[in-house]
RNA sequence: GGGCGAUUGGCUCAGUUGGUUAGAGCGUUGCGUUCACAUCGCAAAGGUCGUAGGUUCGAGUCCUACAUCGCCCACCA
């Protein structure tokens, strides 16, 4: 059988790949005959370029799928992407901005004509990068969350949520980002310790009781000192003065006590405001003295609604100030800080500054920094929802792998808040809610911003029509005068559907779908509903950020509307970073490039290396050198199959394992790997089971590298045209390709496909999963081997503790009172021969006396090692004494133990048992030692 | 302010419910290319498992405190 001396993984990864996509192994139908197995990608956002974390997260997939779908499930893995609607929109923007085009010039249906065109050229990279790495996806129903099928889940979903009251709409503060000009939700707004200044300014007191000399009078600003005229206030954000409605100290706080009844004049914008008194303020924070801006601070604003103040906003959507700042309309929000100051200092109310490190927002797509604003979105009350989520998860319905995420996500889910889904973006899901102007003007509306976040108020439903179409005209005064909302919903709001949504929700099988019902942009197998067959699916496999956004809603979602778990366990890997430690980003500079890595060393040891190197939730620190381990795995995998190919007769490998168990033919040799081979199989499946997948790959690396090619290949050769051992090898060989395609999926098709088949099968990875047969698995043999193992090491250790040349033929003398060794060693000795280097192998009952020896001893074993002339008496005396030593601590260590009366009374009988045992040992190997550096 | 994780040979990390002599890869040292493989083989050196207590017959593993690093959550203006 031919096979090339080198390994071209490009050659391969692409021939196959090509063949099984052709024959549609990736493809997964509803099959009553088989059990379902279904994963679905975390989608990619259609912007993405594949980065070391989807490398990851993909491969993981990959590796399950294809072991389940061996293990003869019908194993669905379903790929798509996310519309990710900020980020799509920055995208296109930037790209028009080249041409010199504004978004706005554009207007919104042509804007949206050009994202669509986008998409259309590169919304698939990433599917064909992931493509790349052998994700066995099923291609054909590759989904994407602005596909028209999904839209109407989605538009659904929101009826569905407004219907039973969950979804409501309302003026509160919520996160703005001036870049994107868009409310963001909170796990959008990502927190960072940020370094600052908090600035000190003097309020001046206006007293109420008519008394001249309090009276603040702007002209007398200057002359303010004593205290009793003013108060400091200590603030962070200076330019939202202008909007203040108030000042609040805490009324526990006996500085202020004298403020009661007071009013303060506001400096700059020379207003009188309020002066409140309430337990949220922190004493020890500043000055004490909180002023109370509505419009700009969610503390400001709960306040605001507690003691009736009417927010005042000063800031335009874009940051800077609005009219409300005065004279200084027109000026960013930073611009305005330094020119307020200034101001502030010329009328000698300026105190101080001090740093201050305190966490802000910043937008999690462009990083600009958050400004809490004041604007009328829609959310999602999350309460109801949340509840059945932490249910499922406390009930174990959920499991969470590692099990600490459980913690982590029910206290999410006990504290959640409201959810803002409305972004005033045009790329997304359109809200499908529509006014009625005549409705809204006649009925008017108040400021929803009286009641708390949690309530809704009647004014907002007044000319809101819900509805998946624009209706023709307002069913409550039938004006014709109907608009929709401009906003979109959150990119989140569509992928919480995922599970549901690209299995046919709302409707579970094929013959629910209503005729006439496809997706224009997509094929008709798009159409297919399959949601009674394959959902819950599986396992989610993704990374710690998204537990929030996305894991913990599509467990609401499914709970609520599918009426069932969307995944039975949440695997979370780690986090991939680079060698020191810094999570990779393309700012930073330390990206290892997925694709350059595969053109390097190729898909399959990617797909090791990462996966080798992945404990279970523990992050992944990853440097180029690190995907050497793949690359050299398969390159000995490569050529252990080349000495296998090139030595195998087609005719005398077709014989059935079964029967083998007790062919006498087989040899220790055989026996032993067929025996490991079964164990890595058992070991490998429970490690895949429990999500330990670097253990599972360690043990195939293991076997093979360590078991299979050290040992069982070197003793085969001696064999090989037999037809016990070429039984044997290409049996064990072939399995393990078997256990190995999950991990390495194109290296194990290359040499799978040049062996000589069996049956008719045309891929490894529509094979079936090898069948544990414990039968094979054997202590006794693989003791028996173990032996052989330790005598061949000893003997090369004296070589090389001798420098004895490798050509040089030994004659060596093995001493054993055991019966057992002596067979071994008699049976075996070829071996012994072969991997030691040894001419003639003396087995001797009798300790026998030789002079001039190097010596070992492996428990009540001796060998010796005759070497007149070559070896220095004193040395090798001085060799063995050391061993000697270090065997007296180990034995004093183990005898103490045994000594000790609470540990032979209390331990279990086994492990006392197994302390006397090596406590023996280790005499009787002492012993032997003793008495061979007193013969010397 | 809460919560979580990490701390094991020069480096990067494994180590299941406590149980003999703590593993691996890389690196280091010595030897070795006759026909599967130098992306290799053989052999070796290297660790008082962050610190201090505690529980136990027995602790890398469990408990408490501390230290260092990292992450997440929270409305400190």
């Amino acid at each position: 059988m031919e096979i090339p001396t080198k390994y071209n993984p490009k050659e391969t990864e692409e021939k196959w790949y090509r063949f099984w996509e052709e024959n549609r192994f990736f493809h997964a139908e509803v099959n009553p005959q088989k059990k379902p197995y279904s994963i679905v990608i975390p989608p990619p956002n259609v912007t993405g370029i594949l980065h070391m974390g989807h490398a990851l997260n993909s491969a993981i997939q990959d590796i399950y799928i294809r072991f389940n779908r061996m293990r003869g499930k019908e194993a669905l893995w379903i790929p798509g992407t996310d519309h990710a609607g900020i980020a799509t929109q920055n995208v296109v923007e930037k790209m028009l901005m080249r041409k010199g085009i504004k978004r706005h010039d554009l207007g919104r249906e042509k804007f949206l004509v050009e994202v669509w065109k986008w998409k259309e050229e590169y919304g698939s990279t990433i599917i064909k990068q992931l493509k790349k790495l052998g994700s066995s996806c099923d291609w054909e129903r590759t989904r994407f969350t602005m596909d028209s099928v999904f839209s109407d889940a989605v538009s659904e979903v929101f009826i569905e949520l407004y219907k039973k009251n969950l979804i409501y709409r309302g003026n509160y503060i919520i996160n703005w980002c001036p870049r994107c000009q868009t409310a963001l939700s909170d796990e959008e707004a990502h927190h960072r310790q940020t370094e600052g200044m908090l600035y000190f300014i003097k309020y001046p007191i206006v007293s109420t009781c008519g008394d001249r000399s309090h009276h603040a009078h702007p002209q007398k600003l200057r002359d303010l000192s004593p205290p009793n005229d003013h108060v400091v206030v200590a603030t962070t954000r200076p330019e939202t003065m202008l909007g203040d409605v108030a000042i609040c100290v805490n009324p526990k706080d006996k500085r202020y006590k004298h403020l009661k009844g007071k009013k303060i004049l506001l400096p700059i914008a020379e207003r009188e405001i309020d002066i409140i008194f309430d337990s949220k303020v922190d004493p020890k924070f500043g000055t004490g003295v909180l002023k109370v801006t509505p419009a700009h601070d969610p503390l400001d604003f709960e306040l605001g609604l507690r003691y009736s103040l009417k927010p005042l906003n000063v800031m335009n959507e874009d940051a800077t100030m609005n009219e409300a700042a005065g004279e200084y309309e027109g000026m960013d929000r930073f611009e305005c800080r330094e020119t307020l100051i200034q101001d502030l200092k010329d009328r000698k109310l300026f105190v101080k500054t001090e740093p201050h490190i305190h966490g802000v927002g910043h937008c999690y797509r462009c990083n600009t920094m958050i400004e809490p604003r004041l604007s009328k979105q829609w959310f999602v009350r999350m309460k109801p929802l949340a509840k059945k989520a932490g249910d499922v998860v406390r009930k174990g319905k959920i499991k969470f792998y590692p099990k600490r995420w459980t913690k982590v996500y029910l206290n999410w889910i006990d504290n959640i808040r409201d959810w803002c889904i409305s972004r005033q973006i045009w790329w997304g899901h359109r809200i499908p809610v529509y006014y009625c102007k005549e409705c809204q003007v006649t009925k008017g509306r108040k400021p929803a911003c009286r009641t708390g976040r949690d309530e809704r108020t009647r004014d907002d439903k007044k000319g809101v029509i819900v509805s998946k179409t624009k209706p023709e005209k307002c069913p409550e005064c039938g004006s014709t005068d109907i608009e929709q909302d401009p906003d979109v919903l959150d990119t989140w709001f569509s992928s919480w559907l995922w599970p549901m949504a690209t299995l046919g929700w709302p409707f579970k099988t094929k013959d629910e779908v209503p005729k006439g019902r496809r997706d224009e942009r997509t094929r008709d197998e798009k159409d297919k509903a399959e949601l009674s067959y394959f959902y819950p699916t599986n396992v989610l496999v993704t990374a710690q950020e998204i537990i929030f956004f996305w894991v913990a809603r599509m467990i609401m979602a499914g709970l609520e509307f599918a009426k069932d778990i969307p995944f039975k366990d949440v695997y979370i890997h780690g986090t991939v970073r680079d060698d020191t430690g810094k999570k990779m980003s393309k700012s930073l500079g330390n990206i290892i490039d997925p694709l350059k890595i595969i053109n390097e060393f190729g898909s399959d040891a990617l797909r090791f290396s990462i996966v080798s190197i992945t404990a279970q939730g523990q992050d992944i620190f990853l440097s180029p050198q690190k995907f050497e381990i793949g690359r050299n795995f398969a390159n000995k995998l490569w050529n252990a199959s080349r000495l296998v190919l090139l030595n195998l007769k087609e005719d005398l490998v077709k014989k059935d394992l079964c029967q083998m168990t007790q062919d006498p033919s087989l040899t220790l040799a055989d026996r032993w790997i067929l025996s490991r081979f079964y164990s890595c199989l058992s070991d490998f499946s429970k490690s895949l089971d429990s999500y330990k997948i670097n253990d599972a790959a360690n043990r195939i690396y293991d076997f093979l590298w360590h078991e299979f090619c050290d040992w069982y290949l070197e003793m085969a050769k001696l064999t090989i045209d037999e037809p016990h051992t070429q039984v044997t090898l290409y049996k064990v060989l072939e399995k393990s390709l078997r256990v190995l395609h999950p991990l390495m999926p194109f290296i194990t098709e290359e040499i799978w496909q040049r062996l000589p088949r069996e049956h008719g099968t045309k891929s490894i990875m529509i094979t079936s999963w090898p069948h544990a047969q414990k039968e094979f698995i054997n202590e006794t043999i693989d003791r028996e081997m173990q032996l052989l193992i330790n005598i061949i090491q000893s003997v090369r250790n004296m070589r090389a503790a001798w420098r004895i040349d490798h050509k040089m033929k030994l004659d060596i003398i093995v001493c054993s009172g055991s019966k057992r060794v002596a067979d071994t060693l008699n049976k075996n000795s070829s071996y012994v021969q072969k991997l030691a280097g040894v001419k003639k192998l003396e087995v001797s009952k009798i300790s026998k006396k030789c002079a001039h020896s190097a010596v070992s001893v492996i428990e009540d074993i001796e060998i010796f090692l005759p070497l007149e002339g070559i070896i220095d008496i004193e040395k090798e005396k001085k060799r063995l004494t050391e061993k000697r030593d270090k065997l007296k601590e180990c034995l004093v260590r183990a005898q103490g133990k045994l000594k000790n009366k609470s540990f032979v009374s209390k331990a279990p009988k086994n492990v006392v048992e197994k302390a006397k045992e090596y406590a023996s040992l280790l005499q009787k190997e002492l012993g032997s030692l003793q008495r061979n550096i007193d013969l010397l």
